[in-house]
DNA sequence: CAACGGACCTGCCTGC
DNA sequence: TGCAGGCAGGTCCGTT
């Protein structure tokens, strides 16, 4: 589900409500996540207050006193605000009850998302350790995307979805990025030249933007944390539209499988 | 190193 | 109606 325009909106969504409040207790119901929530994560942050709520990635970061809390949605991940009190779901694996009364609730049906702490500097953790720039950051362009992709031969929409090149930039993103900036996703990432990643990294920064102030896609059943879809998906110009007319020239869109993900393009306007 | 396939899970939809 | 198969917004890990 969450690509960083919903991670960012679900950081945006809980962060009123987590941050200047104390953690009353913490009740993990299903431990068995990515890699098991630490058994002790209640003791870590009971009774502290949450000083911040930072998003690197795809990661979202809330720090106290004593460490930080790393957080992934994965696939199928949602953090939730309760203003009052509801019975859990199945996949409410777990609760950061808040003293105030407010619960934050985190739910993950598939349970490919991660709840880990660390009391070190999170940004040495291993999990974010070797990651890319952040794609809103001053350090994203062109050029450091034309440098880091030389000699590169796979395909420019899995390069563009490598962590370790760029964060956030996932299936739906790509496609919509690589389909503004004209550029063909089966081609070889060290075969874009430097124009055309600077349209492309420009590409990037924009439909991040644009869909994080549209509060994200919702394309089954991404929420943020009050509840609310997001409306990106009515502005897609080519995700999930595989027959459909292409926006620009009408042409149809077409699908292909790249790295074992679904790819959308326009064959006429992508090149 | 870069690149690829498999793995981890559940839910939902399609077609027989 | 039931069931098998395929697909889904992520990303780590082991092997070539």
């Amino acid at each position: 589900m969450p690509e960083l325009p919903e991670v960012e909106t679900t950081r945006r969504g809980i962060a009123p409500f987590l941050l200047g409040d104390r953690v009353e207790r913490v009740e993990v119901r299903e431990p068995r996540l990515r890699w098991p929530v630490p058994a002790d994560l209640d003791q870590c942050l009971a009774g502290t207050e949450m000083l911040s709520l930072d998003r690197r990635g795809k990661y979202l970061l809330a720090r106290n006193v004593r460490g930080t809390l790393i957080a992934h949605l994965g696939m199928s991940g949602s953090l939730r605000v309760l203003t009052r009190p509801e019975p859990p779901s199945p996949h409410d694996h777990v609760d950061i009850l808040m003293a105030g009364g407010t619960v934050i609730r985190y739910r993950d049906p598939r349970r490919f998302g991660c709840l880990l702490w660390t009391g070190g500097d999170p940004f040495d953790h291993p999990l974010l350790r070797d990651l890319g720039p952040e794609p809103l950051s001053d350090g994203f362009d062109g050029a450091y995307l034309h440098r880091c992709s030389r000699g590169r031969r796979a395909p420019v929409k899995g390069f563009v979805m490598d962590a370790r090149v760029v964060v956030g930039v996932g299936n739906i993103y790509a496609s919509e990025a690589l389909s503004m900036a004209g550029i063909h996703p089966l081609r070889a990432a060290g075969r874009v030249s430097r124009q055309r990643y600077d349209v492309l990294a420009g590409a990037i920064r924009d439909t991040l933007e644009r869909s994080i102030r549209l509060g994200g896609t919702t394309l089954r059943d991404f929420v943020n944390p009050a509840g609310e879809p997001g409306y990106f998906e009515q502005t897609l110009r080519v995700y999930g539209r595989a027959g459909q007319p292409c926006r620009t020239c009408g042409a149809p869109l077409r699908q292909v499988v790249v790295g074992q993900r679904s790819t959308f393009y326009c064959a006429s306007c992508q090149r």
